[in-house]
RNA sequence: CUACAAACCCGUGCUGCCGCUGCUCCUGUACAGGAGUGGAGGAAAGUCCGGACAGCACAGAGCAACGCACCACCUAACGGGUGGGAUCCCGGGCAACCGGGAUACAGAUAGCGCCACAGAAAAUAACCGCCGUAAAAGGUAAGGGUGAAAAUGUACGGUAAGAGCGUACGUUCUGUAGUGGUAACACUAUGGGAGGGCAAGCCUUGCGUGAUGAAAUGCCCAAUAGGCAAGCGAUUGAGGGCUGCUCGUCCGAUGCUUGCGGGUAGGCAGAUAGAGUGUUGCAGCGAUGUAACGCCCAGAUAAAUGGCAGCAGUCCUGCAGCAAUGCAGGAAUACAAAAUCCGGCUUACAGGGUUUGUAGUUUU
RNA sequence: GGUUUCGUAGUUCAAUGGAUAGAAUAGGAGUUUCCUAAACUCUAGAUACAGGUUCGAUCCCUGUCGAGACCA
C-alpha cells in the first residue's frame, strides 16, 4: 500500500497538504478546533476516503497579516511549522487507520518572535491532542467527539 | 592618508544531513522512485505614473470629468530621463564673474471670489494733512502711524496745492525690426501700455486621455431542466451591447426582468525569449541609439526557492608588532521575498567598493 | 492581485485659510457628606509624520506612515 511507502520518510508532499478549496471550506464550516498559543488548530475526522487518497492526513498553514504584515516574517513562520511537522508527522500516521483521514488547519495568532525550538514544542503538543482525538483512550470521554466530527 | 558630499556598483561563500518545486531522461502500474539540471530582489515593496497584452460595437462624435503646463532632445510611452534657458537662494570675489543648489517656471490686462487683526483706506481709497474759502462746497495725494502687503523709484519741470500731469534715467509687461541661437531666451534699437497679492480658490488658454483589468479573456471536463410563479414585449421594438450624460450606431424574439427552488465552482491555456542581458566598437556634450560576438537567467497557484549543524569571509573591539600581519572575543552580518509581464518614480537598507569634487595633514 | 475611504485630547465628535484649536465623557485635585453616589469649582491633556504654496495651514498641494471598507 502507498502509506506504508512513504511511511518513514520525512517528506511532506502535494497529497499530505490541503490543496482543494472545496475540502478547506467545508473543514472551516464543519469542523472542531482548540487552541494551543501560539496556534489554533482547525480539524475534521472523515471516517472514510477515496482511493486517491493515499495520505491518512491532510494539512493547511495559515498565517494571517493581522499581526505579521511582512511577507518575509509570514514565509519564515510558516517554513517553520512545516519543518516541525514533517519531522513529526509519523507518530500520528500510525494511529489513523487505512480508510479514514484527518483533515487539520493551523492557524498562527502570535507574533514574530518566533524560532525552530518554538515551534518543535508547539507542534509537539499539537500531536499529543490530535493522537486523542484519533485513537480516543477507553477511560476518556474523547469518543465522542470523533462521533461529532462524523456528523 | 583622513573627513564630508554626490553619482554608480556589490550586498555573503563552501560542506554535510533532511525536505519543496519547474524541465529532461530512465524504471515500473493511474502514481511513485532514481539520476541530471534550473529555482527571489535592488528594491521583488508602496501601487504613484506610463505601456504591452485581453475581450468589449468600427471602440464613433459632443459635453462633462480628469491629467499635464519654460525650450529642445531621448524613449514603445510617461507626470520619467538628458542637455539648455529664466528666476531665486547659498558660498567665494572690489567687480566682471565663478562654483553649488532649488523651482507645480502658461495666464492676475477674460471674469468672479478672498485678503483675519491693526489701519483713514486692502482696491471704483481719503482720517489727519496741504490748497482753497468769510464759512462751506470743492481740489489734491507730497508727508503721517498700521500691516505680510498701502497705489511706479529718483531728479527736474509744472501747480493755488499737488499728481505719470509732462520730461529724462530706471523697474516691469508687450508689439515690431535687427543680431546670435533649432528653440526657450539673450543683446540692441524703437513704438505702445500697466501699476498690490492669491490661480497648490473658482476659472481661462493650449495639449492629452474610450472605460475596464489576468479575479481580463479563451478552451476542455463534470453537473443540469426545456423547473415553477408573476410581469414586459415581438418590427408601432421589451431589453441590451462595460465610462457620468446626450447623440449616432449595432444586436435583438425558444427573448428579457424579478422571486422561489436546484446545480457547478475541477483542470489547461493566458504564463514566462523579452521594448531581455553581457562584452567590445561606433555616433552623440549627455539621456540614449546602433553593429558584431556571446548568454538563456524562477514560474509557484491554500501558493515552491527551506530547516539544522559546521567551517570560512567581511566588519567592530582588545592585545602584540615599525609594518605586513597574528591571536582572542562578539546574538555586528541589513532592508526585505515573485503572483501576467516590462519602463520609471518614491520609500527601506548592516556593511563594503570605485570615480569625481571640497577641506585638512604629512612627504617630495 | 486590484479598487476605495479616513487619520484632531484616553474615547466619541466639532472647527470658511485668521488671535490661546472647541464640546461631551473619562482622568487628577478640591467643596459638599458620617462615608459613597450625584452636584458644583478648578486642572492637565490633541491636529499621524516630512516637505511645499501662502503674510498666515487642522483646512490647499505632494510624498511617506498607519487604520479600515469593498471586488470571486
Amino acid at each position: 500500500m502507498s502509506t506504508t511507502r512513504i511511511h518513514q520518510r520525512f517528506t511532506l508532499q502535494a497529497v499530505e497538504r490541503l490543496k482543494l478549496r472545496k475540502q478547506i471550506e467545508t473543514l472551516f464550516q464543519t469542523g472542531e478546533a482548540f487552541s494551543v498559543f501560539p496556534l489554533r488548530v482547525v480539524y475534521q475526522y472523515l471516517p472514510e476516503r477515496g482511493e486517491a487518497e493515499p495520505s491518512p492526513v491532510r494539512i493547511g498553514f495559515s498565517i494571517p497579516k493581522k499581526r505579521l504584515r511582512k511577507a518575509v516574517q509570514r514565509n519564515r513562520v510558516r517554513r517553520l511549522l512545516k519543518e516541525a511537522w514533517r519531522l513529526q508527522k509519523h507518530a500520528l500516521y500510525a494511529q489513523v487507520p487505512a480508510t479514514a483521514q484527518l483533515h487539520c488547519f493551523f492557524i498562527y495568532t502570535g507574533n514574530d518572535q518566533f524560532t525552530f525550538p518554538d515551534a518543535e514544542k508547539v507542534v509537539k503538543k499539537v500531536m499529543g491532542r490530535l493522537l486523542r482525538i484519533v485513537n480516543p483512550a477507553p477511560e476518556s470521554g474523547q469518543g465522542e467527539t470523533a462521533a461529532g466530527a462524523n456528523a
